[in-house]
DNA sequence: GAAACGCTTCGGCCGATCCCGAAGTGTCGA
DNA sequence: TCGACACTTCGGGATCGGCCGAAGCGTTTC
């Protein structure tokens, strides 16, 4: 009753839901993840979801980035962090520290699909090893493939001319979550990761989508993009 | 669904509630509180209040200790007190450090009623006075007057001998729960604090259980029992 | 022993909200 | 333009939890 108190308790009544509490756990890691994808980890249906992520962006908890037709939720401050840490702590009783990852955050980390093309830091690497040597050329919202990076990745087997030229957008950059910096997109990105796939460099792992990264593959990272991949 | 999660909810939906907020806060600085003063700073009935505390304590957040009729409750734990701070700290979201302290909670820890015998500081240094000089002697759940204490009683305007050696507990020891040690309580402890009334040392502070130190009584107790107070 | 007091338990009312099925909006790709 | 997809909104059903009046239990005081 004294301005700031009752907000307190709606604080805690919004944590105080199963489904929303994983949605937090969910996003500890401070990436952000679409709504269906914590639907998924809320256990409940995406309507339910759905109204869940509306509060809690609602009261700040949350901030919503929308991204074409995904919707990217994530925590809107480390205080949401904290909070939740310390809430853990008096759940738990015994052991205060909380995993502070996912099982497989790591792996989803380092390599893993956005959509239909690569993510993470190995789609940031790919996105920089292009740029940097100036076969493709990323503004804020699109790309263009440069006559060389033709012909790189012509010898890569892609053939950039045969590449569906529709409405979809050719090349732009997308933002990594996890990396906070941007990978490469459209069909040019989607064909890069296809190539990847068929070549046999990266595998996707079940149920997740973090793909694996082959020793071939390693290998083939480092002498065609002079990408090197810590183990 | 993975063992420890679901608490956290609970946890979390243990704090809220407006009702069970407000006696947390309450609790906030470390002091316990019968079931009646939490009922009050709840804001509900004392049935009400009742069932709020009973699952705060079953979840371990609050530990119930029984004096005579009353119930005193506190925080289980510094944990508990972090956890709240976390949860403010997202509702205030601007200012990140909340008020640590009750309005009037110094004044409480100064001096205070504790039914009918004076407590906080002040009740504590009087029982260490008292103690230190032999003039009562304090077992753990019991205490004597001793020849020197009736003396030193008499020239205070207190004939022990006058007071009621009924039922009642003659002088006994009772646990600050501000101090975390004890001060006196019992009829002797009763009528020290009505004789401080009566001489205008101590007056009542509206509304509270705390009570006004007048410069008289900050220059009666340090002339009388050697105790000095700090402004 | 009786009355007062503090606290708790019981019973029932009520509103909140959690949930999903169905439908609507906007984006993407062919 | 059309279907597929991601997401949201709408509607109603069922459950849960908060709240208080009344009553019960134990302690304290007279």
């Amino acid at each position: 009753m004294a301005g700031t108190e009752p907000s307190i308790a709606e604080v805690a009544a919004l944590v105080g839901n199963p489904a929303r509490t994983n949605v937090l756990i969910a996003l500890l890691d401070g990436r952000a993840l679409t709504a269906t994808e914590l639907a998924y980890a809320a256990g409940v249906s995406p309507q339910t979801t759905s109204g869940h992520l509306a509060k809690l962006t609602q009261a700040r908890l949350l901030v919503l980035a929308k991204q074409g037709r995904h919707a990217y939720y994530r925590l809107a401050s480390p205080l949401i962090g904290r909070m939740l840490e310390g809430i853990m702590a008096v759940a738990a009783d015994g052991p205060p520290r909380y995993r502070p990852r996912w099982r497989g955050d790591e792996a989803l980390r380092t390599a893993r699909t956005c959509y239909d093309h690569l993510a993470g830091r190995l789609g940031v690497a790919l996105a920089d090893a292009l740029t940097t040597r100036e076969h493709v050329v990323l503004s804020d919202d699109g790309g263009v493939v440069t006559p060389a990076g033709e012909d790189f990745l012509r010898g890569f087997g892609i053939d950039v001319h045969m590449l569906n030229r529709g409405r979809r957008a050719f090349c732009r950059p997308c933002l990594d979550w996890s990396e906070r910096r941007p990978h490469l997109a459209g069909t040019v990105g989607s064909a890069l990761a296809n190539r990847c796939f068929a070549l046999g460099w990266i595998a996707p792992v079940r149920d997740t989508r973090a793909v694996r990264v082959a020793p071939i593959g390693r290998r083939g990272f480092a002498a065609t993009f002079g990408i090197e991949l810590d183990a």
